[in-house]
DNA sequence: GAGTTTGAAACT
DNA sequence: CAGTTTCAAACTC
């Protein structure tokens, strides 16, 4: 599967970018658009991913809109019929069957739709349906429904942007593990679309096993098109016609995730000659993990759910991730969601049962954008596991029971919001993990998706990507973690806390009575309510990061500072590092261009900077100097079998080692410690020259034995 | 570390 | 929508 490169994706244009210049549900009618032309034949697979000449957009103001995929190589395939439909907020879904199948709570009331990539060789209609899923919200639900039409292959040259989705058919029925549950991943994707190169760098590994039930590949993709995430792909509808034995499928899958690309490979047991096709078969859905990285490294844990049927998703944390969601076909009869009972449009089949079972890691850590790194198989054995690793920050995804009231308002969750399947009853739940302020947040996050079925002893393909994230470097995404929180009275529950609002668990925080854990899911849940409730845009970034750069990021409420002078970090303005705006109703700012008190604070900060890069760089010098030294002195004095190490220190090395003294003297004074702490710590680095002198003098004598 | 200041969020 | 209160972070001592 070809992708497109991060750099070829920052060139999209914004409307297809930004998902808010794209209003899908609300500005369109309520008519019904022209249905799909179902009754055209399709072929019995269709590419999964496909490398696109040209990026799609959905168009909010248009009713039925044809999208042509008029590239080659499409290198996943689709039973004829196969739909997406896409929810108004930009997830998608995809079936072969009817609306039924498509996850009421998922599809509805979401509004934007930044593009779709099409399967080679296919054409999306896109429809507009309406009729509310019964199951579903309170008010009625319209949506869009695409399907996939079979186009003459069309070659193209040169690299190609695809967008992102990662799909997979997932349905509980018939398994015998209720409570598995699919994952779902999604995001952008990026691909390099060179159509021979196989996919670089990120690779998330799922192995897929079909079931003999009749599990026709339904394959539905939630895509949450956030606002980041304006880029919005579709890679994979997968489809497996029921009679075909188990296929395997080998698919890479690139999947960038707001500023993070990852690869997503699917392997299955299956023929080489299947490869490159994306099947939807039965599956059984493993728990799915987000695996943290290292160090300052941020990462997310996905907590296996018990799903209902035909609703399985997974979160992929980060700030400027979507939501994916993978949506399990149901049998037509039982689950049927509502959705599809209400549809009026003819086009909308049934869904057909599926299954999926998979685990999945994902690990994408932030870096540079340009820079897609290594893949590291790393297997997958117990579906139930849950991995997580490090330290701080994690993001979980866990059950939830009263999402379909929230749905309304998915559009303003930040990316990153979690939808997890809830418990027990057969109607969608979700956990809502609104993201962070993007752009004000870094985001230092390693994910490792991997997704292995669980029939199949493939090994899952680990893989990571390091992408820049809102400009920060990764170091600096790493050193600015966010803070533990120290609240006491909103049960973190509320935008107070920084954690809460960030769309995180508190984790290692110094919170009293916090109800923002998994251990509070239905407070937690009716909290997001209530903020959106309030402010349809609460988790929302509030600085919106500008198309050029860093110059153009601004408050998009403005700050109401009255006191600071915006120049403090009370000042959100401030503290997010952007001046004042027209939007910010301050009353004696100081946070413009040309402010000489800013520019002051600038300049000093700038300094202070400095200074700490010169003391490291010194520091790091000096003791090299000594090692220098050290190992170059070669003292005539000998005693017995080698040099007395009082003999290495000489004149050179003890300037050196003064040197250091002085140097941390001078940090100790910096930072105002006390004289007992500065004394320490002149003490503690003493020492540490003394052990390398010492070191190196034992070293020589083992080096020259001879001379010695 | 305790107390104060500040401005966003929440409430009326 | 404006005024007030609540809250937690930022800041000061």
């Amino acid at each position: 599967m070809d992708v497109v490169s991060p750099e070829l994706n920052s060139l999209l244009p914004d409307e297809i970018m930004d998902t808010e210049a794209i209003a899908m549900e609300e500005e369109l009618p309520a008519e019904h658009l022209a249905a799909p032309p179902q009754s055209e034949p399709e072929p019995p697979q269709v590419p999964m991913e496909t490398e696109l000449p040209e990026i799609v957009s959905l168009c909010p103001a248009t009713t039925s809109m044809q999208i042509t995929s008029t590239s080659t190589d499409a290198q996943c395939s689709t039973s004829s019929g196969t739909q997406l439909l896409l929810a108004p907020s930009g997830l998608i879904s995809g079936t072969t069957t009817s609306a039924k199948t498509t996850g009421p709570a998922v599809t509805q009331n979401l509004p934007k739709i930044s593009s779709v990539t099409v399967p080679a060789n296919h054409q999306l209609i896109i429809n507009k349906v309406s009729g509310a899923p019964a199951a579903v919200g309170k008010s009625p639900v319209s949506y869009f429904s695409s399907q996939f039409t079979k186009k003459p292959a069309v070659s193209t040259a040169g690299p190609m942007i695809t967008k992102l989705i990662i799909t997979k058919a997932l349905n509980n029925k018939g398994l015998s593990s209720p409570a598995s549950v699919a994952p779902v991943v999604t995001g952008r994707v990026v691909t390099q679309s060179t159509p021979v190169t196989p996919p670089r760098n990120l690779t998330i590994g799922e192995t897929v096993s079909t079931v003999p039930q009749n599990t026709s590949g339904n394959s539905k993709v939630a895509i949450s098109p956030l606002k980041s995430p304006s880029k919005l792909t579709v890679v994979s509808m997968a489809s497996q016609s029921p009679n075909s034995p188990q296929k395997s499928v080998t698919l890479p899958l690139s999947v960038a995730l707001g500023q993070q690309i990852l690869t997503v490979q699917q392997s299955a047991a299956t023929s080489p000659a299947k490869a490159g096709t994306c099947q939807s078969t039965a599956q059984t859905v493993k728990p799915v993990q987000t695996v943290g990285g290292v160090g300052t490294s941020q990462f997310k844990t996905i907590i296996p759910l018990t799903t209902p049927p035909n609703v399985q998703q997974i979160q992929v944390p980060g700030s400027r991730f979507h939501y994916v969601r993978l949506v399990t076909a149901t049998t037509g009869s039982s689950t049927a969601q509502s959705s599809g009972s209400t549809n009026t449009n003819p086009s909308i089949q049934p869904a057909k049962p599926v299954m999926m079972n998979a685990a999945v890691r994902m690990s994408v850590p932030i870096v540079s954008a340009q820079t897609i790194k290594q893949v590291v198989p790393k297997p997958l054995t117990s579906a139930a596991q849950v991995v997580t690793t490090s330290q701080t920050p994690q993001r979980l995804i866990m059950p939830a029971t009263h999402l379909p009231q929230i749905q309304p308002n998915l559009t303003s969750l930040p990316p990153g919001t979690v939808l997890a399947p809830a418990h027990g009853s057969g109607n969608m739940g979700y956990a809502v993990l609104p993201a962070p302020y993007v752009t004000q947040i870094p985001q230092p996050a390693f994910v490792t998706l991997t997704s292995s079925s669980t029939f199949s002893t493939a090994t899952p393909i680990q893989t990571q990507a390091r992408l820049s994230l809102n400009g920060l470097s990764a170091s600096e995404a790493a050193s600015r973690q966010r803070k533990p929180c120290n609240c006491t009275r909103s049960q973190c529950l509320k935008l107070y806390c920084d954690c809460f609002a960030n769309g995180e668990f508190c984790n290692n925080c110094n919170c009293v009575n916090c109800f923002n854990n998994l251990d509070h899911e239905s407070e937690r849940l009716k909290a997001i309510k209530a903020c959106l409730d309030r402010n349809p845009v609460a988790f929302k970034p509030k600085i919106g990061k500008g198309k050029q750069g860093e110059s153009d990021r601004r408050h998009s409420k403005g700050c109401n500072c009255k006191k600071s002078g915006c120049l403090k970090n009370y000042c959100e303005c401030y503290e997010a590092k952007i001046m004042c705006s027209s939007m910010c109703k301050c009353m004696g700012c100081k946070n413009f261009e040309e402010s000489p008190e800013r520019k002051t604070l600038m300049h000093l900060a700038d300094a202070a900077e400095v200074r700490v890069q010169q003391q490291t760089a010194a520091k790091t010098k000096l003791s090299s100097q000594i090692s220098d030294l050290l190992t170059r002195t070669t003292p005539a004095i000998t005693s017995g079998g080698g040099k007395l190490p009082y003999t290495f220190a000489t004149k050179e090395v003890a300037e050196a080692t003064c040197d250091c003294l002085l140097e941390q003297a001078e940090q100790a004074e910096l930072t105002n410690q006390p004289q007992a702490v500065a004394e320490r710590l002149i003490l503690e680095e003493f020492g540490r020259c003394l052990r390398r002198i010492i070191s190196f003098a034992g070293k020589a004598k083992t080096d020259c034995p001879i001379n010695c």
